[in-house]
DNA sequence: CCACTGACGAGTG
DNA sequence: GCACTCGCCAGTG
């Protein structure tokens, strides 16, 4: 699942783990990605927390700098407290930009 | 079996 | 925003 987020999109680990139908189970998704021993085979930058909240600092501070920069790079947008915008770049029916639905959507 | 631990999430004060 | 609590569940000792 994580490697079907698009550049320039983010999912959160909740998003991800209902996409894989395990809704709930967050956690799990922040274990795997953890124990993985090869993740530098997809993008695990996109997985952010919810709110748009970057936790992987807890996991490692270098790949907390590695993550905001390489979002940066892919033109992710982020608030005052250094978090997401997950109204503009959330993976799902908000992310379509645009149209009163999705502002709509957005707000929701 | 029990206790503890998470790259988590939602709710409350 | 901060501090807690509770729910979640596979893995570990």
């Amino acid at each position: 699942m994580i490697r079907r987020i698009p550049l320039g999109r983010v999912a959160t680990y909740g998003d991800v783990a209902g996409r894989a139908g395990l809704p709930g189970r967050a956690r799990l998704v922040g274990k795997v990605l953890g124990m993985s021993p090869d993740v530098s085979s997809l993008p695990w930058h996109r997985v952010v927390g919810a709110g748009g909240v970057l936790s992987v600092g807890r996991y490692s501070a270098h790949a907390g700098q590695t993550q905001r920069m390489r979002l940066e790079r892919e033109g992710v947008r982020f608030t005052r407290g250094g978090r997401v915008d997950l109204a503009r770049h959330r993976w799902g029916p908000a992310s379509a930009r645009g149209t009163r639905a999705a502002s709509r959507a957005a707000r929701a």
